[in-house]
DNA sequence: ACTTTTGCACTGACTAGTCAGTCTAAAAGA
DNA sequence: TCTTTTAGACTGACTAGTCAGTGCAAAAGT
């Protein structure tokens, strides 16, 4: 309450633009509510990060959008069901963009280790673009007895896999040593670039990407140690 | 309400020598308060953990840990301040951990990669004792908007300050490239052991200690590439 | 010895408030 | 016409925090 950036519920226009244009999950729907889904989408992925799941009032959440609270559950059955779907179409986002970095250097050519270090870029151009979803994954993912745990793990295991693959091909085709866990190896590069660039966006805000990048790429690289 | 175990409330000896053996801040207090206080603690950490602040009930908290709800307000102002000083001991604990772990590979005149990796491996033997504190303080590191908000900054300061600080003399002695950007490779690093533990704790619990510290030894010693 | 007082630690019923979810009649889109 | 959204009042369950009172061991009083 008493929020001086209270300008937000006056709908005249739908509000500006909307950041997350691409979010939207069902796509059989109205393009009117695929437009409502969206500001629900976005007004709720920045207040749960933020605040947490629980913390988070659906009141909030419509007001934020500019839409009434009655057309939150006209759209979704439940407060969970629109974290959910939520948790499912940002995964499904991630996913997707760390296989096209990968699949593109592939198709230039370029070696495995090259993939996975276009794979550490591509995962933090998206942490960058969308913050608030990758803070609120990261809370939510280890937390036992929550209603969305299995969808949780369903969603993490489809990121992680797209690491596993192309470390396993690095390992087959003698890029990389036959030594590495694969599995281990692939949670802790995704926790290595997870946790750092969430520390940048928090905490190291004048960094640049690069700078980023290039540290973890220092790190995947093997070239710390040594001169 | 109903509790059998109500053989708590006979102080005739100062109760037994409680579990969490460590765990207590305030020194200055009765022992028969310190007992109390660590069976709050106790409860609350595995309850928090597992559902996050906002959606455990300090009524939960109290039944676990066998005590009345007043009790609880009796030795901690409110909900918040309870929960702050279970994240300023856990990392305490934590740093102390990491410190002495560097300290006594440099009495054992080991090397400063040695000291990372012997970091690492008690960074593992941390998280592995206490999962439910790591899962709480990953899941509220990243959160703004927060009371405790402050309290978190100060207390990951000082755990990532330990592993800048032994980066720091590693490059100074050579071992380590001086390419490499401190802050942002201690904050990569930390991130690695951390995630790749938890998802250790909660995917792949048939994993041994020495099976996840060896796969992020590799990574850090630069053997992944080549053979 | 014995009674009374003190103060700490704890208790649990109670208060005042919050919030997910429902419902309505009417308006706006398409 | 048929779908979607609106505004906001309402309900019932649940919850942080309070407070008058209990139990007890040690100290003080007699």
């Amino acid at each position: 309450m008493s929020d001086p950036a209270r300008a937000a519920n006056t709908p005249v226009k739908p509000v500006r633009p909307v950041r997350i244009d691409t979010m939207d999950a069902k796509d059989n729907s109205s393009s009117r509510r695929r437009a409502t889904r969206a500001k629900l989408y976005e007004a709720a992925v920045t207040l749960i990060a933020e605040q947490g799941f629980s913390a988070t009032t659906v009141d909030e959440i419509a007001e934020r959008a500019g839409v009434a609270k009655g057309t939150v559950y006209y759209n979704f059955k439940s407060k969970s069901e629109l974290f959910e779907e939520l948790l499912r179409y940002g995964v499904g986002l991630l996913t997707a963009s760390l296989q096209s970095a990968a699949d593109e250097t592939a198709e230039r050519g370029g070696g495995k280790v090259e993939a996975l270090d276009a794979m550490i870029r591509a995962g933090l151009v998206f942490i960058d673009r969308y913050p608030a979803f990758t803070q609120l994954y990261v809370a939510e993912l280890w937390r036992t007895n929550r209603a969305w745990q299995s969808t949780l793990l369903v969603v993490r295991q489809q990121a992680v896999a797209v690491v596993e693959t192309v470390l396993r091909e690095a390992v087959e085709s003698g890029e990389l040593s036959e030594e590495i866990d694969i599995p281990l190896t692939a949670a802790a590069l995704v926790g290595m670039v997870l946790v750092a660039a969430l520390d940048w966006q928090s905490f190291q805000r004048e960094r640049s990407l690069d700078d980023v990048h290039g540290a973890l790429s220092l790190l995947l690289h093997g070239r710390v140690s040594g001169r």
